[in-house]
DNA sequence: AGTGATATTGATAATCGTTTTCACTGTCGT
DNA sequence: ACGACAGTGAAAACGATTATCAATATCACT
C-alpha cells in the first residue's frame, strides 16, 4: 500500500503533475480495496469521510492511476466500468457470477497458447485479449438449485 | 434471407405482435448486412431510402430480432453495441482489429474445453462466455510496419 | 371493405455512466 | 511568500440507449 502510494507520487512527479490531497485520498481508498470497484463505488468510500471530494475527481484520479500503470479498467458486459489493482503478476481473466456479481480471477497458460496459435494462423498481431466466463458461482448455483453441471465428490 | 424474414414474421405472429412496414424494412436491411452493424449504422442504411423511419424503431426492431433468436448483440470494448446474424452454427468468438475495426470470427473447440475445465474446478456453472482478441489484422500490421510476430513465407 | 381495440410509431425527453467546461482554489518551484 | 499554472468541483455536455406520449397503423372480427 505505502509502496504503491509512493509509486503513484513518483509517477505524478515525473509527469509534472501535482500531488494533491484529493489524489492521495482517492489513491489510498483505491489501494485499500480488495475487489473490483466502480468509480461511483470508490467515490462513495471516499465521500463518506471527505464529502467535499467530487465524483469527477475520482474519475480523473482513476485515469491517472491507469496511466501510472497501477490500475486496470475492465468492461464487464454493459454498464459501468470496474477498476482493479494492476499487479505485476501475469495477465488473468475473469469469471463473473450473473446472480451475485462476484468476480473470480483465473489464469490459464494453455488458453493463451491456443489463442496465440489462432491469431498467428489468421495473420493478426495480437495486442491484448479479454476472456470472460459468465455463470453462477458455487453458492448461487447451490441456492437456486440449478444443480446440473456441477460435479461434487458426493455425486459419484 | 426470405427464410429469415419468414421466421421473423412467424415470431411476430406467435408473440401477438404486428408485422409492420417498418419492421419488415429494418429486418430486411439487417439480413442484408454481411458484417456487424450498430443500431445507428443500420438506421443509416434504412433511412437512406425511407427517411421517415426513426432510429428508435431500429432499436426496437433489433430487440425483437434478438427475441426472435435471429440476432445477437455484442459489446466490443466500450461504446456502441454491434449486432450480427444469429446463425444456427456453433458459438464463435471474435478478433477485432484495433486499427481498422475489422472483426473476424473464429471458433476453437479446445479453448471451449479448457474453459469448461476451469469452470468446473472453481465450482461455477457457466452460462456463456466472451472471448475477444484485440490486435492488428494482416493488412494493418503490414501497413504500419509493426512486423514482429508475423511469420510469412518470404521471411525465411 | 369497415370498424375498433390495441400495438406501433416517431419526436422528444429522460437515463446512465463518463467527460468537458469554467471560474475558483491549491500546489510547488522560486 | 509569490505566482504560474495544474487541479478542483458544480454543472453542463456527451453518446448510446430507453421511456413517454399523442398520433397512427395493423388486424381480427364483422
Amino acid at each position: 500500500m505505502q509502496e504503491k502510494l509512493r509509486q503513484f507520487q513518483r509517477y505524478l512527479d515525473k509527469a509534472g503533475l501535482k500531488a494533491t490531497r484529493q489524489r492521495e485520498l482517492i489513491a489510498r481508498a483505491f489501494f485499500a480495496t480488495t475487489t473490483h470497484v466502480s468509480a461511483e463505488g470508490l467515490y462513495r468510500r471516499v465521500a463518506g469521510r471527505h464529502p467535499r471530494i467530487g465524483l469527477v475527481t475520482v474519475y480523473r484520479t482513476l485515469k491517472l492511476l491507469k496511466d501510472a500503470g497501477l490500475a486496470h479498467e475492465r468492461q464487464f458486459g454493459e454498464g459501468r466500468a470496474l477498476f482493479e489493482h494492476a499487479s505485476s503478476e501475469h495477465h488473468h481473466d475473469h469469471i463473473i457470477c450473473t446472480e451475485c456479481g462476484k468476480i473470480t480471477e483465473f489464469e490459464n497458460y494453455e488458453i493463451e497458447a491456443l489463442q496465440e496459435q489462432i491469431v498467428r494462423r489468421l495473420g493478426f498481431l495480437i495486442r491484448h485479449h479479454k476472456l470472460e466466463l459468465y455463470g453462477l458461482c458455487r453458492e448461487c448455483s447451490a441456492a437456486t438449485g440449478a444443480g446440473q453441471g456441477i460435479q461434487t465428490a458426493e455425486a459419484g
